[in-house]
DNA sequence: CGAACGGTTGATTTGTATCAAGAATCGTGG
DNA sequence: CCACGATTCTTGATACAAATCAACCGTTCG
């Protein structure tokens, strides 16, 4: 929670034709002349793990997308208590257009490098761009599903399908379709604590060890070095989230 | 859970001039013109309390808005348990544009008047009618902004304090914020059942009855006719919910 | 009237939090 | 490269909030 050694970077932007999210970010329904007016107004930072990127209440000068690395947007209590309230991976949003003050903290939880785009700049552009205005839509409707299914996984499921939840939509992220559907052997890493696996699954992080721990024993996964989690049987951990047949992982 | 006595009504709609959301709802940035292509291809149906309006997994014939009333949006585990992730109050939208199966149950908690649009017309709209579209990305925005707040209840609140914060909520939508923030009585319906209220906060019926009138015997609220509360001291409550300060229900 | 529904209340169980100690891992500087 | 302090993680004992199981009460309505 100290500062750390290196300093967060600025950097000139890279062209957009070069961007490893331009598929899937705000600006992926772009035309050239609009992704033009986009790199203008652009420029990439990285912040490094454990920073933090906007504090709630603060007043929001940027938005922009994820281009690498994990972030997490969460709130706290006047008591501590936390709870993550979305995880931001490459080409996620962060921060809402026509909004002048945070609303929740973000954090960067692995280092992560952000394209930034100053908030008013954005946000007229936003009024004249119906291509931008289209995706924004979508992705907003997405987090809108997202988060539904999270409010079902926070209110009704067990820890141990909290976990399993939880490692299923990391796998599933990190891996191909493809992969998921035939390995019976998937790794990924966990790029996330225990202490920050708690606060988005509504736990403590003893419940988190303990349940990893007996997933562990039980079989269902195995690991290499704490963080690196090996799925031995894809459909097993997929029982053990509570979710019906496919849960919608494969859809 | 049976079939209820009286039918659901299908009604020829109203001009959306005398339209009681008109200034909330998707349309509210509507031009007169734009409006005239709505009221073309609108309808009316009022369903019964307890009625299912959709079931998830169905395909999704139509969107609308909540005219009157008061239909829940939830989830159902394959084992039976709940969870409610949307209260769809009048001016909400039901329905995804550009989803073909429903993803969710929604349900009349009251009987509930919608204004429905056939999906595929509303959606060609929805291409060719930025102001619809500006709306509906506030709108969801809105919602996702609610989503995380309650995301944070179902992680992190006590029981005592999830039912404070519904009360709270339901108190500021059914009044004005002046007579919340003056009134040192303030009154109001509670439309869901012990149940609902339950599948709403992740909690049982048992705990939600118990947590009322602990509230009741506490002196913080007072029940007449046990659906309808009187709450004595407002910041009580809000102290309660375990928010800080305000806790952004005066903003 | 009697069934069905919504709500209350009590006794008991249970899953997870809390408190506490120690082990493993990581990063840093000597 | 090793030693250190600091994190991060694990594991155990205990406490507690809410779930579960169960009985009962009041309304409503056919």
């Amino acid at each position: 929670m100290q500062a750390t050694p290196q300093i967060s970077q600025n950097k000139k932007a890279d062209s957009c034709a070069d961007c490893p999210i331009q598929h899937r970010a705000v600006c992926a329904y772009c035309e050239k002349t609009e992704l033009l007016m986009l790199e203008a107004m652009k420029s990439y930072k990285t912040y490094n793990a454990g920073e933090t990127i906007i504090m709630a209440g603060d007043e929001m000068e940027f938005v922009g997308s994820v281009v690498t690395g994990v972030a997490s947007l969460s709130q706290t209590m006047e008591d501590g208590r936390r709870q993550m309230v979305g995880l931001l991976l490459p080409s996620d949003f962060v921060g809402r257009p026509g909004r002048e003050y945070a609303a929740f903290d973000v954090e960067a939880t692995t280092s992560v490098t952000l394209c930034k785009f100053a908030r008013r700049p954005f946000e007229k552009m936003l009024e004249q761009t119906p291509r931008l205005r289209e995706r924004m839509l979508e992705m907003a409707l997405d987090e809108l599903d997202a988060a539904r299914e999270w409010m079902l996984l926070l209110g009704r499921k067990t820890a141990r399908e909290k976990i399993s939840s939880l490692l299923m939509i990391i796998a599933k992220r990190q891996n191909t379709l493809v992969q998921i559907e035939q390995a019976s052997n998937l790794k990924f890493e966990l790029s996330l604590t225990r202490e920050a696996m708690a606060d988005y699954l509504g736990l403590t992080l003893e419940t988190v060890s303990r349940q990893i721990n007996a997933l562990k024993k039980d079989g269902v996964i195995s690991l290499e070095k704490k963080r690196h989690v090996v799925v031995k049987d894809v459909n097993r951990l997929l029982n053990e989230t509570g979710d019906d047949a496919d849960g919608g992982y494969f859809t």
